[in-house]
DNA sequence: TGAAATTCGATAAAATTTTATCGATAAATT
DNA sequence: AATTTATCGATAAAATTTTATCGAATTTCA
């Protein structure tokens, strides 16, 4: 076995290298360096190495890396040339806005069609993509071999649709209600609690704030003890 | 200094907890231990147990801790109790799919507008939630003391919404533009890149199916050297 | 051609995070 | 009242991740 381990951490920041490179101009130059690529980026020259390594044998001593190799490296790694297809439960605005959004083909995704249980949704979206009634869902999924779910529905009814979702063949769900799912073994789950990330940054930027008035108050007591 | 370094894992995983704990019935039971908090959420129960300890003191052997207790200390640590006003730029379908969730509320969030470059989107969301024009952005920001912004535009125009914002006033932000944003020193800055996250999603499903491709492979050689 | 400047890749050290262990405590049971 | 059981909180060990260090490679410049 000659596979290393890839840690998950790295595996969250290649796609942000990925995404970076792709930004370069074309008329740029043909080389950068892992120490550019951190000082673009905010990160340590370090880590932009050791992550890089994790894709790519190039790194020549002065030069750095051929751009455009390593956004073919990472495309590769990361799956972005062979499309995936996924779904959507939950045809809401956020679904919708999903279904309409044009970016995930940069990322080898296909988001195929949506589902709602509400049957005045069902139709197409602005941006012509089918919606479909629920009961339709497993024969769909089933047809085209769909791997990946995405759920858009309300915190009460997330558990049944990830159900529907398991017993039909999905493998890897994304999850945007705010809810823990349940999911047998083998099945991948990953939540993205929007309003909680919001609060996240609300809660480091209260506390900031509070820090730097008691720093205040040190320097500057209102009325010392002095 | 009594201030026990919280970390930021920790800080990640208490929002979890607190979904979790709302979502149990009132009329259930008093008490409930790390334990079966862990059991719930298929996490460790040490961790779940250091976790809490940073944000109560109440546990109590052989029973727990007291849910509406806990719930309680996580809200206040967390800042769900008093309100937080944030912005949007960006009034495209996801910019008002945000301003339109009523989930914002239970985190102690309060999107207060919308704004974007397009006049034809001037007015308001399904919502109630008010659209203006960019120019207005500056004045509005300070008139309110708004603090958290939020970016939905393309990722061509996001770094200047960014600096926009840093010049009125906001101190944290929320991109979900698929750029890395320059920040000055003191800014917070929060990436949510929803297609990348999928993409991991996809990816780490296809590295499953190949690794046990492979060990089938292994079992079951199709025309092995024996 | 030789010296200086960059940068890589690898290894080692430091920091952070997760997981395990264990005594103490409080309730339930005998 | 004593014993058992469940659970906490703290401490220690293990694992993971980040950061630092350093020799080797490669280009540039004198």
């Amino acid at each position: 076995m000659e596979v290393k381990e890839i840690s998950q951490a790295t595996l969250k920041r290649l796609p942000v290298y990925f995404t970076y490179l792709k930004s370069l101009s074309p008329q740029g130059p043909v080389h950068i360096s892992a120490t550019a690529i951190a000082a673009a980026l905010d990160m340590g020259e370090v880590q932009v190495r050791k992550d890089l390594a994790a894709v790519s044998k190039a790194g020549r001593p002065k030069v750095g890396y051929v751009v455009s190799d390593l956004i073919r490296e990472l495309a590769a790694f990361l799956g972005y040339n062979d499309v995936a297809d996924a779904v959507i439960v939950g045809a809401g605005k956020l679904g919708r806005a999903l279904l309409d959004y044009k970016g995930f083909s940069e990322y080898g995704l296909n988001i195929v069609a949506g589902f709602d249980i509400k049957e005045s949704l069902e139709g197409e979206t602005q941006g012509g993509k089918a919606i479909f009634g629920l009961p339709r869902f497993g024969d769909l999924c089933r047809r085209l071999n769909i791997r990946i779910g995405i759920i858009t529905v309300p915190a009460e009814s997330a558990q049944s649709v990830c159900d529907l979702m398991v017993e039909n063949g999905i493998m890897a769900i994304l999850n945007f209600a705010p809810v823990h799912l349940r999911v047998p073994e083998g099945i991948l789950l990953q939540n993205e609690n929007i309003a909680a990330s919001l609060a996240a940054l609300s809660n480091r930027l209260l506390e900031r704030m509070n820090k730097e008035e008691s720093r205040n108050e040190k320097i500057e007591p209102p009325f010392s003890e002095a």
